[in-house]
RNA sequence: GCCGUUGUAGCUCAACUGGUAGAGCAACUGACUUGUAAUCAGUAGGUUGGGGGUUCAAGUCCUCUCGACGGCACCA
């Protein structure tokens, strides 16, 4: 095939391009910040995002596109660029041949070092003004770098693999806006994603994952198993159903039980309050975009965003002695935060969700024992939960309450917990909450992805708010510090994680409906109804299904509903007082005795068997 | 909020360039009395998200609006 665009002019006059090559590069050593780090798949993926432009420029005429930029990311790439034309996911079609086109043409792929003077001029001339800025804004000495491939050249510090036939098998999978520069104040321009592999095999291995994370999607499956719901009645805020509230129970009564032997108190406290609350806070200044309000008779309420000011009114409810503290209040506490439209996302992103919040009421000298005992107390339910998960330290953002000495004490305290305890963690500049710095936990499921849950937050801000104090072995008073915390994190969105990472197929004690029995027919419907009393009895929740179906119809059902446990009682089992059990993913079932089954199964729940 | 896509029966989806809404499953009724992933037949079900407009005629075109989806930005 023959190149279609004929460059008229060298790039650069004078200039001499040299052959890319990612082996020689990295063999040389050259520009090790830029090359070292970089994987020869994320390489290849690179020159992909090349190629991707160099078609869209092809396709819809170099004049029209105007380039931003073309980074690999995790699992691929994506190209921004400005066009007139919204693009479509038949132009996407449409750039992939002509990608396949550029790959098949074998284009070398040439490197050259530019003078600022010289890349300056020709994307001048390109009318490439996002390049242009980019330019501007590198440093005086920095160098730069224009790969070419064909009549396509990009800025770029590179590498690239040496031909485009080099690339491997790609697909674009999807088309979004993105503001220039990720700035919202910016121009929005057209983002294309893609990924690359070596292989055949292995695009269409990422693709199938992509198909099971898709048939894992907690908005389908929670639909399926009628767990919850929305309504355009209420945006962002859902709605449990049956199936849904069991397990949100279970996970409750499972954080409850720890809660109560770690001697925590549960407290409920209202859903709206008087708006100078807020204001004395800081709320209403930190946060007032992302409220709710209302009038009630002349006076501003506020719907709560976080549960924290209820606890210290609760704290000052009355007078504290240093002997009482640790004093630990928990709540599940619901809580509406006004989140933009566009960042909604099912049980993920709403705007109203409940906090298994608790605040640590403690001694200056009891933060570090109470921050370790949260992480073991986070431990062993992630544990329970079969979570592997990561740790990290958000430390003071921008916008913030109190001194940098405060700030200082407070992450280094944060730091030492961790450190002295041998954990392993991340730091995350500038993610603290506004009042003090974080200590977030991440969960990884089973597709690898990770999740914010718990969080243990230091605050050295809202004692000093709200005039806590507590009356000291000298009689005088004395700020006590607080510590907010979560396990769960919001309950909504670690329900919409677990339905993900078990793809539905909840553990035993979690399970909705745990034990699904089916009377072969309607002579045993009777005896069905015996073995859920006495399942019942035994604390296992069992449901019978007599409808006048197939047992085969019945079976593929509760399969479907992924019920952790399905007895089949006929005539046989009826005279023997048994049931013929079938777990979940079983092939075949093993006849029991339904007494001993059932207080097997209770152990099970009990014990919260995985 | 921004860019793009999208909204048809409870669910999943169909209806060529505008010609007056259809299927499977579910539901209901009846028959079958069922042994480990779908028994058969029949019945009913929709102001095509909502408002406005163009047209002889709108699910289809235009416009406003609401919701959802994919991202961006945001996430104390």
């Amino acid at each position: 095939m023959e190149p279609r665009a004929e460059r008229t002019r060298p790039l650069v006059d004078g200039g001499v391009f040299l052959r890319s090559n990612i082996n020689e590069i990295v063999r040389k050593g050259g520009s090790k910040m830029a090359f070292g780090n970089q994987s020869k798949l994320e390489v290849m993926r690179h020159t992909t995002a090349h190629v991707l432009a160099q078609a869209v420029k092809r396709l819809y005429g170099a004049g029209a596109v105007k380039l931003g930029i073309g980074p690999v990311i995790a699992d691929g790439f994506y190209y921004d660029m400005a066009l007139e034309k919204p693009l479509s996911p038949e132009d996407l079609a449409a750039i992939e041949q002509v990608m396949a086109a550029i790959v098949r043409e074998n284009l070398p792929i040439l490197r050259k070092v530019v003078s600022r003077e010289e890349a300056l001029a020709w994307f001048e001339e390109l009318g490439e003004t996002f390049k242009l800025e980019i330019i501007r804004d590198l440093p005086e000495d920095a160098e730069l770098t224009v790969y070419e491939q064909g009549e396509f050249a990009d800025l770029c510090r590179g590498p690239h693999v040496s031909s485009t036939g080099e690339v491997g098998a790609f697909k674009l999978l999807h088309t979004s806006g993105a503001y220039w520069r990720g700035d919202a104040a910016n121009v929005m321009l057209q983002r294309i994603y893609g990924t690359a592999f070596g292989s055949v095999e292995e695009l269409e291995a990422h693709l199938a994952l992509i198909e099971e994370a898709k048939k894992r999607d907690h908005r389908k499956l929670g639909k399926d198993l009628d767990l919850f719901m929305f309504s355009e009645e209420a945006p962002g805020m859902p709605f449990f159903l049956p199936q849904g509230m069991i397990i949100r129970n279970e996970l409750e009564g499972f954080a409850r039980e720890l809660q109560r032997k770690r001697g925590y108190e549960e407290v409920r406290t209202p859903l709206m309050m008087n708006n100078r609350v807020w204001e004395q806070s800081g709320h209403w200044d930190h946060y007032k975009d992302n409220m709710y309000f209302t009038q009630v008779d002349d006076v501003k309420f506020a719907l709560k965003p976080m549960n924290c000011p209820g606890h210290m009114l609760i704290f000052k409810n009355s007078l504290h002695s240093y002997r009482e503290l640790p004093i630990r209040i928990s709540e599940f506490g619901q809580v509406h935060r006004h989140e933009m439209s566009g960042a909604l996302n099912g049980m993920m992103r709403v705007r109203t969700f409940c906090q298994d919040d608790a605040h640590l009421f403690v001694l200056p000298e009891q933060i570090g024992e109470e921050i370790g005992q949260v992480i073991e107390l986070i431990h062993h339910v992630y544990d329970v939960l079969g979570f592997a998960y990561t740790v990290e330290l958000s430390t003071r953002p921008d916008e913030k309450l109190g001194s940098d000495e405060l700030w200082d004490q407070a992450e280094q305290a944060l730091q030492n917990v961790l450190d002295q305890r041998g954990i392993p963690y991340q730091i995350n500049e500038g993610d603290g909450a506004f009042y003090g710095p974080k200590i977030d936990f991440h969960i990884l499921d089973s597709l690898k992805r990770s999740w914010q849950c718990g969080t243990i937050q230091l605050d050295f801000q809202m004692p000093d708010k709200f005039d806590l104090a507590y009356v000291g072995e000298d009689g005088r008073k004395h700020r006590p510090v607080v510590i907010h915390r979560a396990l769960y994190g919001s309950m909504e969105r670690f329900i919409g994680m677990l339905t993900e990472h078990f793809a539905g197929a909840f553990p035993l004690w979690l399970a909705p409906t745990q034990v699904m029995i089916l009377p072969v027919s309607e002579h045993q419907a009777a005896y069905a109804y015996q073995v859920k009393q006495l399942l019942t009895h035994a604390g296992v929740r069992a449901e019978v299904d007599a409808r006048q179906e197939k047992l085969g119809y019945r079976l593929r059902e509760a399969q479907l509903r992924k019920a952790p446990y399905v007895f089949v009682v006929g005539d046989r089992e009826m005279q023997a007082g048994e049931a013929s059990v079938r777990a979940r993913g079983a092939a075949q079932g093993t006849v029991c005795n339904v007494e001993e089954i059932a207080t097997q199964l209770a152990a099970d729940i009990r014990d919260r068997k995985r």
